[in-house]
DNA sequence: AATGGAAGTGGACTTGAGTCCGTTTTTCTG
DNA sequence: CAGAAAAACGGACTCAAGTCCACTTCCATT
C-alpha cells in the first residue's frame, strides 16, 4: 500500500506528494525513475501489454523494488495519473466555487461536472481499466478517486435538493453511485469501442438521466 | 470458446444445451462431471478460493479436459448459470408477454424487468463477479447475457417511445446500457457489502432513474 | 471386427502477478 | 567517523491461469 492518500476538505491528497514524506532518497530517485520508465513502456506498448517484470528490467532494478514503492500494477498506474487526478479535482473545485458564485444552479454544475468527467475519463481509459480492473472491492486505495467522484456528485444532488431543484425523498447515494457505474472505464471503453458511442452522446446521455430527476412528480 | 450460443427471435440458446450437438458421449460426461464438481467445490470454498487445478484433481481429469470443454473460468461460470438463466429469460418473456396482453404499459413492465433482475443477480452475484471479470471487452460468448438484457431493455424503451411514455428523441441504446451498467456484478455487489444497500433500496433507486425519463418536458 | 482419423485427454509447460528473504545501502547516533 | 538499526534492494520463488502436444479413446466405415 503505497499511497497514503487522504481527504482532506473534500479535496484529495494524492499519492506523488506522499513520495516525499519520509522516504529515502535512493527509494525516491527510483520511484521516480519507476514511474518514467513505466510511463515510456506503456506509451510504446500499451498498458495491457507491458509487465512488471519488464518495467524492473527496462528500469534496472528489482521487481521486489517497484512492488515496495507499488502495491501492484493498478497502484502504480494510478500513481502515473496522480498529477493529473488532482488537477482535474483543482480545476473542477475552482470552476464550481465560480458557478456557484455566479449563481448557477447545482444540476447544472453537476452536468458540468458530469462532461468534464467524460472527457478526463477518455483521457485516461487504459490507465483507468487498470486501475478498476478489481472492481470496487479491492485495496481502500484503489477507491480513493471513486470516492472522490461519488462524494462531489452526490454533494451536488444534496445542493441541489436544497435549493427545491430535486425532490428530497431522493436517494442521492443511490443515484450518485448509479450515475458514475455507466462512466466505469469498462463501461465506457465498450460504450466507445464496440458501440461507437461519442463522447458527445455519452455526456448528453448521461445528462439525460440527471435532467430526469428535476423536481416535476412527487409520484 | 465452448458456447456457440445464438441468439433467436429475441430469445437465448444457451450453453448447456449446445453440449448435445454433436459431442462425444465421454466428452459429454465429463462435461458434467466438472461441472458437478466445480459446483459443489465453488459452494463449499466461494467461486474466488477454487482454482481450475483444483476442479481438475477433483474430478479426476486432466486441466487441458477443463479448458477443452470452457474457454476460462468465466465460461465455466456461465455454464453453471445456463438453466437458470434461461428461466428467468423464459419467465420474464411469458410475464412481459402477460402484462402486455394486460395493457400493463412498457415502462411499468420496464420497472418489473429491472426489479426482478436485481433480485436475480443477488443469487448469482459471485458466479457473475467472474463472468464478468474481464470487463465488456471479452469474449464474445461471455457477453451474451449482457446483449440479451440489453435487448430488452431497449426495446421496452422503444416500445414506451412509441406509446409515448418516453420522448421520441430519448437515446435508447445509451440508456439501456447505463440503466444496466449500475447493475454490473462488482458495482451491484459494491453497493451491497460496502455501502449496504437492501435489493429494495437498489431496485428502488433504478426505478427512480427510469421514472425520470418519462414524457414531461421535451426541454 | 478391424481400422483410421477425429475427438478427447492429461499433465508438463509458459506466462505474469505478487511474495519472501538474505544482502546492501542509507542514515542516524555517539 | 564508526557502528548499528532501519530502509531499500534484487531476484528466486510461489501460485494460478491458460496453452501445448504426444498419447488415448471412440465410433463410423468397411
Amino acid at each position: 500500500m503505497s499511497n497514503q492518500n487522504n481527504i482532506i476538505l473534500g479535496k484529495l491528497e494524492v499519492a506523488g506528494s506522499a513520495a516525499s514524506k519520509g522516504e529515502r532518497c535512493d527509494a525516491a530517485a527510483n520511484r521516480k525513475l519507476i514511474l518514467a520508465t513505466a510511463e515510456k513502456l506503456f506509451a510504446q506498448h500499451g498498458v495491457e501489454n507491458v509487465n512488471m517484470a519488464q518495467i524492473a528490467q527496462e528500469a534496472q532494478v528489482g521487481k521486489g523494488t517497484i512492488y515496495r514503492r507499488f502495491a501492484n500494477k493498478a497502484d502504480l498506474c494510478l500513481a502515473l495519473m496522480d498529477s493529473q487526478m488532482a488537477d482535474f479535482q483543482n480545476v473542477m473545485l475552482e470552476r464550481m466555487r465560480k458557478m456557484t458564485a455566479e449563481n448557477v444552479t447545482p444540476l447544472e454544475q453537476l452536468d458540468q461536472f458530469l462532461d468534464a468527467l467524460v472527457y478526463f475519463i477518455e483521457d485516461h481509459a487504459p490507465l483507468l481499466c487498470e486501475v478498476q480492473r478489481e472492481g470496487l472491492l479491492g485495496t481502500y486505495d484503489l477507491q480513493v478517486p471513486h470516492f472522490w467522484l461519488h462524494m462531489t456528485t452526490s454533494g451536488l444532488l444534496r445542493q441541489a435538493i436544497e435549493v427545491g431543484e430535486l425532490a428530497p425523498q431522493l436517494d442521492v447515494e443511490y443515484i450518485a453511485d448509479a450515475l458514475l457505474a455507466s462512466l466505469r472505464a469498462n463501461v465506457f471503453r465498450f460504450q466507445r469501442q464496440v458501440r461507437g458511442f461519442s463522447l458527445e452522446r455519452i455526456s448528453a446521455g448521461l445528462r439525460t438521466l440527471v435532467a430526469g430527476l428535476r423536481f416535476s412528480e412527487v409520484e
